[in-house]
DNA sequence: GTTCCAAAATGACTTCGGTCATTTTTGACC
DNA sequence: GGTCAAAAATGACCGAAGTCATTTTGGAAC
């Protein structure tokens, strides 16, 4: 991706890191999957991983980021194949519908667990580092590349900031996810309620066909 | 506020309870305050409030929750401010935004207890029972309500869903609040944030003016 | 005042996440 | 092969969250 992927072999201890990463990774899902977060215990992860229980914790600082390995390596393909799919001639509102629909496909198979990961870990880890760990700021960049385009291509008001809107965006979807997961919504309601929220929202955004702008009712004083 | 408040004096035991129930949150709140929330044991709160440990557990449920405690009447009281606050005939967005900005504000005094509030509580809680959990649903209610009448005094558009309206209002909110608590913003760029996010979205909704409404562009077709 | 029971309180105990001093492994250099 | 320092792995240990069998309390009924 941004890594220049050089083409020397990794030393062995890089593959070893890289295998025990990959079995610590593994060895989570399926615990947490079959019996639930709660019920796996980090011993039990590192036994199956076959490392020391310390070694799970160097490549974890805590048992909620270990979330943060389950999901990693779905949620960055499905940000490649969400921006990929991209019709750039499509109308925006679907687009970006289809767009964040996929993401919230990605939790799915296993909700009660893609609860707890965006509880622990999508939200607020004040300082994370390593990669793939603002991988949501990073998403929201690239949108806004994409709300600035469609600007330039006269699609959107010129007065739309693109960082604003993918942010914005962003938060519906988030929002909307957020709403499910409680189990508010099913996942009927939940796929209409994003579609129609990027609707409404959008609708703000899109440039006049014409001529002049409806412009605002109403205007009052704060006292 | 929805209690019929009965005149009677609450039992002996009601009346314990209910000071058990302060001593809890006062104490847990000027701990997690002065020293932080990890730094903080359960034991120390039940000492403090002067109760067993076991105690503190029936009050709340997790030492996470006990953030609810310390927050809930707050939460409440800013609830009520804000939407008696509104003006019925103030500009929209701006009357959302005064809204919003006021429950930002409550987080201001004590920005690292809020993140652990907004992250460990306000959200996902699956089935969390009592008074004033489901508060935030209960708020967007009211908020959607808000919405139905404005689009009654003719200010919105007829096919503006209230309730929808309602939850990408708040999940605007929601999104700038997360992007202060995680850093991303300061204090002035998330209030300037949260009013243009709200105004952007409230454009769509707003009635037009006299006429005929700018019909979207582009209408593409997915594959 | 006595009886009785359900609700509430208690605190010793268990379990588990996370730490860290010690040991082991790796690979660079000779 | 031998030496060495840095990186990684280890697992005994610690502290605190949460449990639960037992005790205490409140108050209703008599």
């Amino acid at each position: 991706m941004s890594q220049p992927q050089p083409q020397t072999i990794p030393s062995r201890r890089e593959r070893a890191k890289a295998s025990k990463r990959r079995r610590i990774a593994e060895a989570a899902a399926e615990l947490f999957r079959s019996r639930g977060f709660d019920a796996v215990s980090t011993d039990e992860i590192a036994a199956r991983a076959d490392v020391a229980k310390g070694t799970v914790f160097r490549y974890a600082p805590s048992k909620a980021q270990l979330l943060l390995l389950v999901y990693e390596s779905r949620l960055e393909q499905a940000v490649e194949r969400a921006l990929q799919g991209l019709d750039p001639d499509g109308a925006i509102d679907e687009e970006l519908a289809a767009v964040f629909l996929q993401f919230l496909r990605l939790y799915d198979d296993d909700p009660d667990l893609g609860r707890r990961f965006v509880r622990e870990v999508l939200l607020l880890p004040p300082a994370a580092e390593g990669p793939g760990y603002d991988l949501t700021a990073r998403f929201i960049a690239r949108l806004a590349d994409t709300f600035a385009a469609w600007r330039s291509a006269g699609r959107l008001a010129d007065d739309v900031d693109p960082r604003l809107a993918a942010q914005s965006t962003f938060s519906l979807y988030y929002g909307t996810l957020v709403g499910w997961l409680n189990g508010q919504l099913s996942a009927a309601e939940r796929d209409d309620a994003l579609r129609r929220s990027i609707a409404l929202h959008c609708r703000g955004m899109l440039a006049v066909a014409p001529a002049k702008r409806a412009r605002t009712a109403a205007r009052g004083k704060r006292p």
